[in-house]
DNA sequence: CTGGTATATATCATTTTGATATATCTTATC
DNA sequence: GATAAGATATATCAAAATGATATATACCAG
């Protein structure tokens, strides 16, 4: 295994169900799968030269008209090295949230200024909560079907660690204006 | 502003309050902040630099006997872009689970490898709860002072979210066992 | 028929990550 | 007192991810 992007496994993990082309994958990566894992066509489209050239895909062009568009199919050799990674006994969990960096730090500014953090982060949870919300209404009646307890189990996910932050934002809120009216 | 460099705030808010080398900003992101940012060495001391070019941040010669070291002073400039960014009124905040993209693509492979990436997440987290917890318990009783108040909010966020975490784990755990055994 | 949006591929500079190199200081062990 | 291990300290580099931009076609509404 001479190439180690996490590109190349969301792309194959992708392929593993249906043939997309890299715009396809772009816009799968965008719905479902961003809540926990990110893709540009920055690095998608040099990724699907990579799987290619060590036959773990296979292109086909499938223009339409005058417009150029090329398909990629997953590989045998393609279904192994995601079978592989699968079974890999350690994944990198990483999370990466500038408000609580802001937080961590708010000392610098004023205590209006921490508050207002929290609020913009609580907006942007609440909108993406209810996404997530139809996510786990629409997968839950169909969760004993193929993969869909898997898709389930991942907005699942979503949906409660979403739920525990505006629970914390209520709290920390609270805590923020008592603490500056003491003062 | 020309450089957009996250690891600049990063180093600005650690030298807003004590003055450090390169290798101490790296201790204390590997202590307490490592939940929720990360920096490495490669673009800690490059960073250093810039911001002493641009006149963000001061050097001075801290060498102990042969051994050479770099203490770094935030300047009033520094402290001014430290409290812009933290007024600025959009925050980056991403997640990157390489469990839940195993999960999502657990259907490549069998239910007892899905469970298996579960049970190790759980691992991970509930060690990295027992620290969090400690943290919180640390920092509750003097969260009345100075910035304690932001450090115990951080620490908190991060219990209650990986709280949440174990009783989903838990009620995954339990759907996978439960549809293998009906399939 | 035309302007806006979606489709589609590609590339590039900037940033981050992770590993490695180098050297010194401190502490424990034998 | 020797020496080995681990912590301190700076620096660099290849590989990977990010985000923006360029280019061109297809489709649809007004």
């Amino acid at each position: 295994m001479a190439r180690e992007k996490k590109i190349h496994v969301v792309i194959l993990g992708l392929l593993n169900h249906e043939d997309l082309t890299g715009y396809d994958i772009k816009k799968r990566i965008d719905g479902a799968i961003r809540f926990f894992w990110n893709g540009s066509f920055g690095n998608i489209y040099p990724a699907l030269k990579e799987l290619e050239e060590d036959k773990l895909v296979k292109s086909s062009k499938a223009s339409e008209g005058a417009r150029e568009k090329i398909a990629y199919h997953i590989t045998a050799r393609g279904k192994k090295s995601l079978e592989n990674w699968l079974k890999e006994e350690r994944a990198c969990n990483e999370l990466r949230y500038e408000t609580l960096l802001k937080l961590f730090f708010a000392g610098a500014s004023d205590r209006e200024t921490a508050l207002r953090n929290i609020e913009l982060f609580e907006e942007e949870i609440k909108q993406d909560l209810q996404i997530l919300k139809m996510h786990c209404k629409a997968l839950e009646p169909i969760k004993e079907e193929e993969d869909h307890l898997y898709y389930y189990l991942t907005a699942l996910f979503g949906a409660e660690t979403y739920e525990a932050y505006l629970k914390w934002c209520a709290k920390a809120k609270k805590m923020l204006e008592q603490q500056s009216t003491v003062i």
